[in-house]
DNA sequence: TTTGACAGTTCTATTTTAGAACTATAGCCT
DNA sequence: AGGCTATAGTTCTAAAATAGAACTGTCAAA
């Protein structure tokens, strides 16, 4: 496979595969959305080789999902921040912590919780349909080719 | 780091990982999502080699999201079948088409619509706090430690 | 002037993946 | 019987990615 133009394969799983479709760069990204934003923070804290960390860095500020911020001018310094299409990204990882409380979980309970600040509450995130609200379950959608299709790709 | 035990860190991101944190992995669940179940099929469709899908494919089983069961006696011959396990990573997929469709796109439009047999509307995933309902947003959220916590780790 | 913090880069060894060929079972055709 | 095809893998070598450790450069503080 030509991972080096996998997002531009006319599947749009396949783009964000080419993405985040990783085991690092989801840690990464993890971090970053616990609000770590420099590099030996994310060195220390992954325990990542600083060779991958770089390359991992590097790639998420050119695919748009992180800025490389200056936070220091003498010596030059930067930091990694979240744009906006990487904090779109937090429905992605937070279906992925969810599954694995669900069904990785082992005897001692969540490593974490999540309370909604918006209301109060400790919550689960749930998938729902935009047009009815109800929770979704895969044997309830039907697929059908969209315009950007090509070929026998799907998803 | 360790990636033959990180299915057992103190992290539900991590413990997801372990499972789906790899390019193939997620390619061969879009396909099983699309009701392909047999290795001919995935490899044809998927140009993985065989070897490589022989490996996912057996880690997948071993993780309890795929079940192998014979369709053919003689010779014997296996299909490959979402568990319940494997069925409730649908979100994960579908957070991972929609993160693609809203940020990956090209001038084509979409590659799929979803149709909701539910309210048989063209939708879009939206995540949402399971106890307000409301769309759930990053900076909404307040991370707190679980009783499965341990040292640093996190998500 | 030496040490330490920070953000990387460079190097070699190990592990993973790609790509192609090979194995095994059995049905079908002549 | 002998050969062709379909299916589901396994085995082999070469290429690519990752791990692990050491090194570079800038500046501040001691």
């Amino acid at each position: 496979m030509k991972w080096d133009t996998l997002d531009e394969e006319p599947c749009s799983l396949s783009r964000t595969v080419a993405v985040v479709g990783d085991r690092w760069t989801l840690l990464i990204l993890r971090e970053c959305f616990l609000r770590v934003r420099r590099f030996e923070a994310f060195q220390s804290s992954l325990q990542i080789t600083r060779h991958l960390l770089s390359e991992r860095l590097k790639k998420l500020v050119r695919f748009g999902i992180l800025r490389r911020v200056p936070y220091s001018e003498a010596p030059k310094r930067y930091e990694y921040i979240l744009t906006q299409k990487g904090l779109d990204l937090y429905p992605i990882i937070m279906a992925m912590v969810h599954w694995g409380d669900t069904h990785m979980g082992d005897e001692r309970g969540r490593p974490l919780l999540h309370e909604h600040k918006t209301c109060g509450k400790l919550f689960d995130p749930v998938m729902v349909c935009s047009e009815c609200g109800e929770p979704l379950h895969a044997k309830q959608v039907h697929v059908h080719a969209g315009p950007g299709r090509r070929g026998a790709d799907a998803a």
